[in-house]
This record gives C-alpha cells, sequence and structure tokens, in this order.
DNA sequence: TCGCGCATTGACAGCGCTGTCAGCAACTTG
DNA sequence: CAAGTTGCTGACAGCGCTGTCAATGCGCGA
C-alpha cells in the first residue's frame, strides 16, 4: 500500500522498453498492418511487461474515437427485458474495448429528441442502440440519422436498411402459441393486442390471425382487445372480453405483463386458470414461472440479440464492413400450466 | 444537414468572445472562485451564445479527473431492486455533470477482485457505488480501499465509517409487518431468512423477532427457516414450514421474491391464502401487486437511497466534506390482501 | 507617498496519445 | 542501371483542456 505507487505506464515507456517509436507502439496496440512481426512481438512483450494499459482520454483527446456506445431505453418498460438487453450490450461492449453509457427515457415525452441530442453529445457516444420499441420512433431515428451517429435497432418494426438491426421471429411463435390452444379443443381464442407503437405488436398479432386461419376457425375481431404491454392493460382488456355474452375460453396475451393482469381479473372473477379459461403469455419473463399458474409462454433470446446487435455496431464503428443477420433469431414456446383443454371437451 | 458542421466550439472561441484568457473560461466553467462577478458574466454569455460543451478528453487528460462513477452490482439479484439503484444512481450523476459506468458481477466468483480491479483502471471510474450486499463483501471492500477509491455503500451491514453509507430503518419496518399479523391473531408465524451475506438479513430477523418480544409470544426456532432472497428458496422453506407438525398460520418472508414461493407452494398445497395461510414479503417489488392475492409488503425508498449515496459520493470527489445521513430512510408497510385474521379466530 | 498584500487574470507547458508525412531499405520494372 | 514502388519506421505537431506561476492592478496602512 505505497503511498504514490509507481508513476502510470505510459507509451514512452513501452516504446523505449521495445526499442521503437511511440508510433510503432500506438500500432500496434491498434492492431494496424505495416508493422513486422518481430517488432510486434518485442512490442506487444514490453506492454504484457509493464502491464500498459492505454490512456483511454488521450486515445480520445487525439484520435476522436470516445470508444463509447450509448443504450438508449424506456424506462418504464418491463425490466426484465431491459436486463436482458443490458447484459448483452455490456458484453458486447466489453470484448471490444468499449464502454456503455446509459440514456434512460420517460415516455410519452415531447421532448425525447433534446433529450437524446444532449446524450449523444454530452456522452460523445460513437454509436447507439435502440432496443424496442425506440427504434420505431422517428423523433428519436431521424434524429440520429441527421446526427449521423450510426445505430443498431433491436427487434424494430421497420428496420433502416442502412443501419443494424436484429429481430426474431415472434411471429411465427405466436403462431405456435395459438396452435398450442387450438390443438387444446379451444375455439374462442381471444387476443390482447400489445403496444401499437411497438413493431412487435402487429406481428404477433398476425401470427395469431395466421393460426386461426390455418386451422379453418373464423377470426372474431370481438375477441381482440388493445393492450399497452402493461399488467393494468392486460387486466382491463380480460375484463371486457370474459364480460362477452360468449367469451373465449383461452386468451393470448401479447406479453407476460398482461398475461399476469389476465390472470389477476380471473382470480377476481373466481375463475380457475386453466380449468375455466386458458391463457398464455409473452416473453418468459421471471414473473411468469411465479404466477399461479405458472404461465405458458415464449421465451425469446433477448440477450443474445442484443449482443448480437451491439457487437456489429463496434465492428462498424471500428470500421468493418458489417451486415445484419439474414435469419431471425429463433424464439422458444415455453409450455407450463396455464393452458388446458377446453372445458366442454373434457 | 450540412456534410460538415461547424468546427467544435472550444475554450479558445469562447475566450475570443468574452475577450478573456482560456484560463478564464476554465475557471469559470470549473465554478473556481476569484473571478469578478463581470468576468464570470461575461463568459456565461459567451458559453451560452456559442454552445460550448466542454471536451471531456481533454479535461480528463490534462485535469486527471475522468467524472466518471462506476456502479458495481450483484447481476443475478432481483432486478427490480438493481432498476431502483440504477435510476438513482444514474439521476445523481446527471444532475452533477458525471456519467456511470457498470460492472455486473456473477457471484459468488472467486475472481471478484481481479474484475473489479480491472474495471477500476480500465474504466479509470473516480468513485464507485456498492448496492446491498457488495458492500459487505470483504474481497471488494478490501481492494478499494486499498486502491483508495472512494465508496458509497447502499445498505452494508457493517458500514465502513471512512465511506459514505446510506440505510433505511427495515428493521423496524419487518417489526411493524410483523404487528401486523399479531394484531390479527396469529401467534406462530413462520419466518424465512434472507441471504446470509446481506446485512438486512440479519437486521430483519432481529425486527421479527422484537415484534414477537414485545408482544409476549415465546420465539421458536422451529418456525425459522433460511433462505436465499430467491423464489426457489422461498419456496422449499415454506414447504418444510408447512410440513410442521403445528404449521404457522402466517409466513413472513424476508422478500418478496420468497413470498411468491411461498405462495406459489400453499397454491401447490391447496392451501387458501389468506384464508389458511397469511403471507408477508418485503421490498414490494413489481411482482407484489401483481400475484393472486396481492402481498402484503414494505417499500423501500431504494431509488432515493441510491440517489442520496451517489450525490454524496460525487461532492465528495470534488472535494466537498461530506458526511453520510444521520438517519436510515423510512420504508413504509404497504398492506394488501395476503393477510387476514388466523382462522380458528374468526 | 511608498510598499505590501490580496484579488484577479493570463502565458505557457504539458497530459498521453494518434495523424501526417518524411525517411529509408529492399524490391520491381523497363 | 535509373526510376519508381512497396513495406516499415520514426519525428513531430497537435487534440482541448488544467496546473503552475508570474504579472497586473488596487486598496490600505505607515
Amino acid at each position: 500500500m505505497a503511498e504514490a505507487g509507481p508513476r502510470k505506464v505510459t507509451i514512452f515507456d513501452v516504446a523505449e522498453r521495445a526499442g521503437v517509436s511511440i508510433k510503432t507502439v500506438s500500432r500496434v496496440v491498434n492492431n494496424e498492418s505495416n508493422v513486422r512481426d518481430a517488432t510486434r512481438e518485442k512490442v506487444l512483450g514490453a506492454i504484457r511487461e509493464l502491464h500498459y494499459k492505454p490512456n483511454a482520454a488521450a486515445r480520445e483527446l487525439s484520435g476522436k474515437r470516445s470508444r463509447l456506445v450509448g443504450l438508449v431505453y424506456e424506462n418504464a418498460q418491463e425490466f426484465s427485458y431491459l436486463k436482458d438487453v443490458l447484459n448483452g450490450t455490456l458484453e458486447a461492449c466489453e470484448a471490444r474495448g468499449y464502454s456503455l453509457l446509459l440514456c434512460p427515457l420517460a415516455l410519452p415525452n415531447p421532448d425525447i429528441a433534446a433529450r437524446v441530442r444532449e446524450f449523444t453529445t454530452q456522452a460523445r457516444v460513437e454509436g447507439i442502440v435502440l432496443p424496442a420499441p425506440l427504434g420505431d420512433v422517428p423523433a428519436v431515428t431521424a434524429l440520429l440519422q441527421q446526427l449521423r451517429i450510426p445505430v443498431a435497432a433491436i427487434a424494430p418494426k421497420d428496420p433502416e436498411p442502412e443501419e443494424i438491426n436484429v429481430s426474431c421471429n415472434d411471429g411465427e411463435a405466436t403462431h405456435s402459441l395459438a396452435e398450442v390452444l387450438i390443438e387444446q379443443g379451444h375455439r374462442a381464442i381471444g387476443f390482447i393486442k400489445g403496444h401499437p407503437d411497438h413493431g412487435a405488436s402487429a406481428v404477433r398479432f398476425a401470427g395469431y390471425r395466421r393460426a386461426l386461419e390455418r386451422h379453418g376457425i373464423a377470426f372474431s375481431a370481438a375477441l381482440v382487445r388493445q393492450g399497452y404491454f402493461d399488467f393494468d392493460s392486460g387486466k382491463t382488456a380480460a375484463s371486457e372480453l370474459l364480460d362477452l355474452a360468449e367469451p373465449p375460453s383461452a386468451i393470448v396475451a401479447s406479453n407476460d405483463d398482461m398475461a399476469a393482469g389476465v390472470l389477476f381479473e380471473a382470480r377476481e372473477r373466481g375463475l380457475s386458470v386453466p380449468g375455466d379459461l386458458s391463457v398464455v403469455g409473452f416473453d418468459d419473463t421471471q414473473i411468469a414461472s411465479r404466477l399461479w399458474p405458472p404461465l405458458t409462454t415464449v421465451r425469446q433470446p433477448i440477450m443474445q440479440m442484443a449482443e448480437t446487435a451491439a457487437g456489429l455496431l463496434i465492428d462498424k464503428l471500428n470500421g468493418e464492413v458489417v451486415q445484419s443477420p439474414d435469419e431471425p433469431f429463433e424464439c422458444e414456446v415455453v409450455i407450463r400450466n396455464s393452458t388446458a383443454p377446453v372445458p366442454s371437451i373434457t
């Protein structure tokens, strides 16, 4: 525990140790070409021996690269989604020597653009990760495009062809989810849509309709309600559906939070799930397996998606030519106990 | 959308505009004394007109201050807790012109110290926020002390007197919670302890014991089980308690996750809550109000605590003489529907 | 009136790195 | 053999700011 440790190791120390100029050390550190292998080895050796770490501030000041990426997110949203996004992004950053800065947004907010602009200039991030639904907020995407800041969007509705996008096949997953119910004999299947601003909402709804169609079940608009991805809207929608003269025997909620609301409403009415009503959610958030009964739902590889998106973004910032994945990521249906054959059939 | 916007505004531009030297601008920007009011006004005016933003990299390189604080956290833990910590910390940082860097930790991990060391040097943070239970992990606290990095701990068990600490009166809150049950006639009240590494666990347990004592109820070790703050340990503990020859009529879980486990176990056994069993949790996490029945629990002002901790930390980094709050933050008991009078009394 | 202390301001040298450009040796090419 | 051409390396000038220290001006007591 020395009073003042040995002076910070700089590029000069490494250069001296390796018997080269600082510029050559810089070349090695930045993995530039045009360095003879023998020289590179000497430098790397010196770096290792001295435990040299380049000074980020000096690099930024000199090279104009901050090695910072930003994660702009909607603060209100289900946090377990954000947790995965955060972990995936962080992992990609760490692996590539970047740091992550956070910019929580309170939506809806007339001043998002100002806030994001402030963030990008103040925090001097080189690129931005935009988890859903922010990839679909024009105020944000237009601004970033104008600022010429590269973006990686996770599950956007209308992907910008120039930018990095990753998505998963949640349409097909919803299709499978609905089929689970159909195969159990359900015909009157309610659907609670997600927030209209989220790209996933329309996709999931379409998956539901395709499943009905494929199995020759007539679509009924009466069985569809608008939700907003939150518990309360799920509960309200469920209440309306269950008040119907001919209520559904099963309800597909576009996410777990709303499914939790459905379960809650069912309990308040003394309905048994899945005895009287089957319920499915989407996302496999933590709550899904802790509710009673545990929810049949769909697991999305959010963390992998985020890691891929952030990784590609940084590669792009590093001048590599990258392109978004051709194939969407695969979702996985998770069967639990909130689904059962339709009562009359039993 | 100009091809290349106007050159970045630097301190020289401001100095020229205000008719002073760059040093004086620097003084104003850094809020130093010894600047005549008239001069300060001139400079501030120029800054405003030119929309000048100091270059963080240059400041750091020159001044040795990164204006970065780190949040080291346990990645596995209940994320709604972390969400509040994150939001509070972020707010404090933003208000003071600091940025936040994240360092998720996977516990238990033999190499925490190496990871934290790597983080502090690589990310060059000036100070670190340590939410529970990390304030009690010697490998971390000792390292930071040795590195002479100021720390702000949230709810540590053994506060370092030199460092910043904030806590809340969760002992008293647990006391109140237990009293809610006692007043409803419960006498056989089970208790599920929290993770032994968390300072809060012992404090909450003590609160429970004090409540029993105060009401003349004999403490029985048979009614106490060790939990680990997670759903599964809560479920297991509940199972053991309910298997007792004389099972409790109520269970106090040291957090909501474990209370969710208790609820789940009760449902599996066909017990009605609160009819057959009353259950209370702690933390008022999101899940608490979405379970059926919604949980009686305790709300802690985590976000305020985090904001206070981070704020004090940054003030300290800025050379101010600060001290931890004298009083713990107040918790609030939230009564919901998971508690009812003991059956036999009805 | 002179000298001294204090408040205010400025000149300038870095901080540790990368970009630019020049130098040099070893090859190619006509 | 002259005149490029290529591959590797180094010298040096900043990047935009803060720390140090010197200079200036002003008020006040002797």
